[in-house]
DNA sequence: CTATCTGCAAAACATTTGCTGAGCA
DNA sequence: TGCTCAGCAAATGTTTTGCAGATAG
């Protein structure tokens, strides 16, 4: 994998970012700096990086995917009012034995877990 | 709401259907009986009826959405590899108490909780 | 050098929407 | 009969892809 001005700088960008941005909003992000890249290089360099497990995309249920600047799970906190997300305090904590027991036909290799919420922000509008 | 042949066939087709089916499935299945519905009906209709509560839209990451014919919150085990849903035999269990202690910003309304696998069939494949 | 990558534009795909005529209640 | 709904087609929004030229290693 090549590192090109394109990649370092969408890896640089996600990793400084806190909100777990949409392809879209890195696109803009990075466009700042190099003003004609195209969102189709976002795209596929999202995907690889993420392939190589350098990023991860955000296992959420929105129309648009996040990506997240670390590979490390952790628990994320979503607002159903406007799609925001953001990293939790807690760590999970299930007892895979007893939920995958039973199971027997499927090969479980984990589970997806995420806290739905209204964050700050909705939550005065809608008051 | 009023009762529709179209809606009435769509809701009948669903409740009898096992597989947790999208959209384009469901009106594949529709139109053996209704030839000339329409795609946009049929995505209008699962949208009013899950809004009404009568079915429910899976919170499922994938690129389509899939619909359940009940509206009972239960466990889905999802396949990694061809996107297949499943019912769990086991119901979650889950310390909310635990796992939303410190999320003092956020208003916590529920989660989100799915096992991923490889289901029978992929399994085989990739063997 | 050359395999990988970029920018661009078009395509693909899921989903939504505007409109007009049809049909449930 | 009136208001909701269906069919159709076009629009929308996200993501992917083909291609020809650029560039990292």
């Amino acid at each position: 994998m090549r590192l090109t001005k394109q990649r370092k700088i969408i890896l640089e960008r996600l990793k400084q970012s806190r909100r777990h941005p949409t392809a879209v909003q890195i696109y803009d992000e990075v466009r700042s700096e190099l003003p004609n890249i195209s969102l189709g290089t976002v795209y596929r360099n999202l995907d690889i990086l993420s392939k190589e497990g350098i990023i991860s995309k955000i296992e959420t249920c929105g129309d648009q995917k996040r990506f997240d600047g670390t590979s490390d799970p952790h628990l994320h906190i979503i607002c159903s009012s406007c799609g925001k997300v953001q990293d939790a305090h807690q760590e999970p904590d299930i007892d895979m034995d007893r939920l995958t027991r039973g199971e027997t036909d499927f090969k479980i290799t984990g589970v997806r877990l995420e806290l739905l919420g209204i964050c700050p922000e909705c939550n005065r509008e809608n008051n």
